[in-house]
DNA sequence: TCTAAAATTAGACAAATTCTAATTTTTTAA
DNA sequence: TTAAAAAATTAGAATTTGTCTAATTTTAGA
């Protein structure tokens, strides 16, 4: 666990929005600011595989990083852009029964439409 | 639906494979030898938004897409890269309970250990 | 047929990620 | 403690994926 890696974790920890890599890259710079583009990808990499975080494959081209310990899908909505979260009781029990063992981690993305959205239209 | 847009259909039809936008057009090519990249990206797009073809974020890097019309889950291994599908019964109407209305499509993928892969550890 | 709208094309551009080679830091073990 | 080896970091180049633009071609409708 080296200062940057460290860096990186709070960064993703701290607050409840998906960053990517860019903004991890951007709010690691301020605690440290010579970190570099290449240490983010390898941390962010090393922390997927060892199941520190989660990797949500965006829905804008860049993926996002989720640090959430509770199992949990996402939503997208397709007007404003907007990523949520959303529980699915009992989502990991099922998978497991339906493909065994090796699961390894999984992705669960919604595009919709939210209520926000929804209210304008 | 111009030729171009049929030769894409077709080639993501034909195969069970999921083909990413550059191996789609380069197949296309066999057909359209002029045909342009910018073309297949659109085209991409617009067959998505009509809800012809599914969009699987892949794990590396280039987006891919699935002609089925039978919603289903994608498996990743994590060993040998190879992409496979399962069904899951009744998952988009649970998905509906949970959220409500509004969904427009899901992506379910789940990373494993294929059971080859399994064998060879 | 003529016209307007839509689609296609080639290639430039942009964004996201990976790679490389040099350096620094950490670990190992004598 | 010190020397050597291994691992991580750095800066920036390179690559990959996807978008944009302007000109041309195709399509559809009056």
């Amino acid at each position: 666990m080296t200062k940057q890696r460290e860096a990186i974790l709070d960064v993703i920890r701290r607050e409840k929005r998906h960053y990517t890599a860019e903004e991890i890259l951007a709010l690691s710079r301020l605690k440290l600011p010579t970190i570099s583009r290449a240490t983010v990808y390898n941390n962010l990499h090393a922390l997927e595989r060892d199941g520190e975080i989660r990797r949500i494959s965006g829905e804008d081209g860049a993926d996002r990083y989720d640090s959430s310990f509770v199992p949990h899908g996402h939503l997208f909505c397709i007007k404003c852009r907007r990523i949520s979260d959303f529980e699915y009781p009992r989502f990991s029990e099922s998978l497991s029964e339906l493909i065994g063992t090796g699961v390894e981690s999984y992705e669960l993305k919604v595009r919709y439409i939210c209520p926000l959205c929804k209210e304008r239209e």
